[in-house]
DNA sequence: GTCTATACACCGATAGAC
DNA sequence: GTCTATCGGTGTATAGAC
């Protein structure tokens, strides 16, 4: 039917326009900041009026949501492409997988702040656009799991360590190295603190030589 | 002198409103969240109109300013409020600052996120303001050194993974305890690297036999 | 001196013409 | 779909009453 390729294409322009949309306001935000992106600004960019975005996108939020989704999915196609780079022995591994989370909220303060803090009033991101974020937790898991690490107190832990280097990299040193540098000393650290703390409970391998991989 | 006497009630009543403009702001902070306070709602509670309230403050961001001072205030004077109450142990004394830290950062979501997160668009704090934080800062370098902790970098890392932790448990578990209880294993751990560190560089003693204190 | 009244420029959002 | 016009908000500023 004609009908059916006409109805792609036009959904297809719409996508399109959408997605100018949502590259206009991580223009604005990279700008000016997250919370100083107004709907006039993206119009203008995408050569619009105000008012005409509302009829590809329900609300500002909406296009927020968006964003959010977005940048966890990025995020998350980024862990999977480095999938076959992954280092064998546990400790390079845990800094790899620090490493490429580091530098990703670093290259990008206003996209972190966007996934990992609530910052924006009225902004709470909505399940569809929360679906990625709990995907990377769970790839997140599963790879710990692989090195023996399955107490959740434990990978509470390691997230909190991780999170704690990038809040302070960007709040005290944006652009430097201060907290980066720490990623390495951190990850030995917690590890010898893993090994002393299920020594006799959950016996760890040093190596990783059942792990399975494609 | 007469007019003495009158100038100094003037001036106490004005600063009198003062404190009750900001502690408004509190409440409507408290109560909305910090991006949400608007001068209206603030004028609303001390009895006044919107733009009665530039009579005793400059701008809005005037009010975040004093905000910010007082909290970092508040936060310093609990510090040496508890001074004699620090154990001797430099384990138990570490436990002891993070868990005042968590706390009072935990007990009052909306303060921490004032003092340790850029979140409100135009607001910068004043070097006055920064003060009180930066005597914080300089408080926790010197006991810190009271325990042989004088690398910059140790600092450095201590700060981040108490701040990991204030923020993971903000952030994922608000009210919870789940990553509040892992603030005496995360002092062991750091402190046992802390001690594998330094070995051999700058002898650190275990006890602390050697602190004066009043 | 302190307040009220009013206004300005901006914001997100909506209604309705075309 | 996109426009203009407009609404109820916001921070901020000023004129003028008392």
């Amino acid at each position: 039917m004609l009908g059916e390729t006409k109805r792609n294409r036009i959904s297809e322009r719409r996508e399109a326009t959408r997605r100018e949309i949502v590259e206009a306001a991580w223009q604005v935000a990279r700008e000016r900041g997250l919370a100083e992106v107004t709907l006039r600004e993206i119009a203008r960019r995408v050569g619009m009026q105000a008012p005409s975005l509302y009829g590809h996108v329900a609300s500002k939020n909406e296009i927020y949501d968006a964003m959010f989704a977005q940048a966890w999915t990025q995020f998350h196609e980024g862990v999977r492409g480095i999938d076959q780079a992954i280092p064998e022995d546990r400790e390079r591994a845990l800094i790899f997988f620090a490493r490429h989370f580091f530098d990703f909220a670093v290259h990008d303060p206003v996209r972190y702040q966007l996934m990992n803090q609530r910052t924006i009033p009225g902004f709470e991101p909505s399940p569809e656009a929360y679906a990625p974020a709990v995907a990377v937790l769970e790839d997140l898991g599963q790879r710990m799991a692989e090195f023996g690490i399955t107490e959740q107190e434990d990978v509470d832990l390691w997230v909190a360590l991780i999170g704690g280097l990038v809040n302070s990299q960007l709040a005290n040193d944006p652009g430097g190295d201060r907290w980066g540098r720490l990623l390495e000393r951190t990850a030995r650290m917690y590890l010898r603190d893993l090994d002393l703390t299920t020594a006799g409970t959950t016996p760890v391998p040093t190596t990783n030589g059942d792990r399975s991989r494609a």
